[in-house]
DNA sequence: TATGAATGAGTCTTCATTCAT
DNA sequence: CATGAATGAAGACTCATTCAT
């Protein structure tokens, strides 16, 4: 019994995923749900209160996650270890990303593709809003400590590079790149945005 | 009559326009429409084949003026003026596109943010999409023209370099930046996108 | 076309009505009406907003009439005009209730003892209630005007005398009391009141 | 075991109560109920056979000492005691009355309030009907008793001034008026019944 | 006795669309 | 060109109850 309901649950979870991942959560239905785990729509009730229940109860331990690595960001920031501008820190944190993604492509998806109606719609940009203001804090934060740089980056950039870094897995999950070609593009990005950033914060001086 | 079918025509789009942008297109009723255009619905399928009809013929020429824009763009490149690395080609582009963007501001927000249910619901990926292979081009003859450039690379980093400029547009439309805005921090990413890609086209003998 | 959606919306205004009376607002269903009335379950949604607006339908007009009754109350006790002890304004007040009574079966019906479900589900207690307030201000006045009276009288025997009032009504409704019995029964509440009430206003030298 | 079950049985019941009295029958749900008695839904049909039996076994003690009551009525009936027009008959069952108010307000308030949609929804006006033959059958009495009264009161009137009664309890119970007060306000219904119907029973030689 | 599991009939409601006039 | 009227398919969700174990 205890067997057979995990089961049950087990099922609905993953005709569920597949359908969400299909259809998007806004265009799944519960009968569809039902009808493809072999159950009917009303015992689905008895596993999740409801549609958007359903949909949480797949998305959120990735969604936890994401949200402790921010508020582990957080707490780095405060303590001076700062990766803006900086080459090493920005690698070491794009090889933790890459592992991430790697083990959470499905998710990810559900979260960035097809969370429309659901709870967390607006995800992404509620993602990238709370990364500017880490970005921003970080900046305060080097304004002090290396005093000669240029730090005066408007947020609307700031912003628009947590945008970026948001997109670039956006499109890591929507193209379904692979560990090996993520860790190979990496080299470009980490370029990309080393030299532009370096550029930025002394770009009074340029051009 | 020919007149009077004429403002009626335009009292659809007018509410319909403001209907789309508050609510979405898929959260936006027929109904509505009509009732605060002060017609009755069925009229509307006299004007418009359907919705999704109605919400393209809004939408359609700010879409036209930007595939035109794509397609000027791929003959610009067959003719050989790249504007991938090069400062002055990328802020003559930048002014345009700003001033396309001031232009038609609430278009592209119907377009890029509202569109969810209709035919378009993807139209900026499939713009990224366009628009990286306009930039592959360019690489190729870019490596043809200027042979010690390091044009190897990656088919994914342009995706998502194109993927930054649209979502760029994205957040500019998004937190409705002023044209005056626009343009002071367009320095910014001028400067963020020439060094980056400066140093990215002859990576390999750098770090 | 007019007269064809008022012949409908007529008809399912009668077979509502007629639904509601047999089973009770919470127990009637959208779709029996529609079936009842030869037309979709969504069709009655172009005519009314939902089950509750079509009960309402049915029953406001009564609703408003006893409202406004109630305020003309309001009125006349401001006035100084009393009724409490008093048989003439007593009496006349009756043979008002009683026509109106006459006139309304049918939605008093609905009102009191079919609307469990529904917005009015209380109106009696409602009713009673306010009424109180009312006959409350009436000793007030009659204190003042007639001070050898006992207006001590509780609140809550108040609050009873005007649900019994209410009750009576009720009782005529339920049991569907002709028009000629209401007259010839009045009688005889007259002088139970009357003798009531008047014993009670002077009981403390009696008994 | 045996004990065990009783315990459950008695959980239950009083979670059930709770319930009912706080959502009324229909509202009140077998899994709530189930979920705060810490047990599984079907175990309550392990005690009652379905929500309707299991409203019933709440109630019914109660209900049978109301019966109860009603039958002696109709014996002392019998036996010549009247208490209609009676001073200190009507003060006694006053009394009577108040005390059994007073130790069963919890499930008066189930029975009147909460009943709608169980078995008993009518009990109320069941209660008056044989209220009203209990009363129609002491006129009979007084009528040969004592032929100089009036007692040609309507049965209507008579079912009415049972269903005052009836009122009276339910609006104690609703306002849950003290014991206290109830004896204080006794006073003026005792007063207001026995001049109002004392009056009736000659009203043919008064006004 | 107790439980886990499942069910089916039913509820209100929404909306784009069609069609005759 | 305009309208009134109607529709059908679909949607999420509820709950008392049953049954095998």
């Amino acid at each position: 019994m205890q067997v057979k309901k995990r089961e049950v649950r087990a099922s609905i979870l993953k005709t569920a995923r597949k359908e969400f991942t299909t259809f998007g959560f806004q265009k799944t239905t519960m009968r569809s749900i039902a009808k493809k785990s072999a159950i009917t729509t009303s015992n689905i009730y008895n596993y999740f209160k409801d549609k958007g229940d359903l949909f949480m109860e797949i998305v959120s331990p990735t969604l936890s996650k994401i949200m402790m690595a921010l508020e582990k960001l957080e707490d780095v920031d405060a303590s001076g270890d700062i990766n803006l501008g900086n080459y090493q820190p920005m690698k070491d944190q794009f090889i933790e990303v890459i592992n991430f993604i790697d083990t959470h492509r499905q998710d990810l998806n559900l979260i960035l593709f097809k969370s429309y109606g659901s709870s967390i719609q607006n995800f992404k940009e509620n993602f990238i809003d709370r990364y500017t203001e880490i970005f921003m804090k970080q900046l305060k934060i080097l304004k002090s400590t290396r005093p000669n740089l240029n730090t005066e980056i408007s947020r609307f950039f700031i912003h628009n590079l947590c945008s970026l870094y948001a997109n670039i897995v956006a499109e890591v999950i929507m193209h379904n790149i692979s560990f090996e070609n993520m860790n190979e593009y990496s080299k470009e990005f980490l370029t990309f945005f080393y030299y532009g950033t370096s550029a930025l914060m002394r770009y009074d001086d340029k051009i």
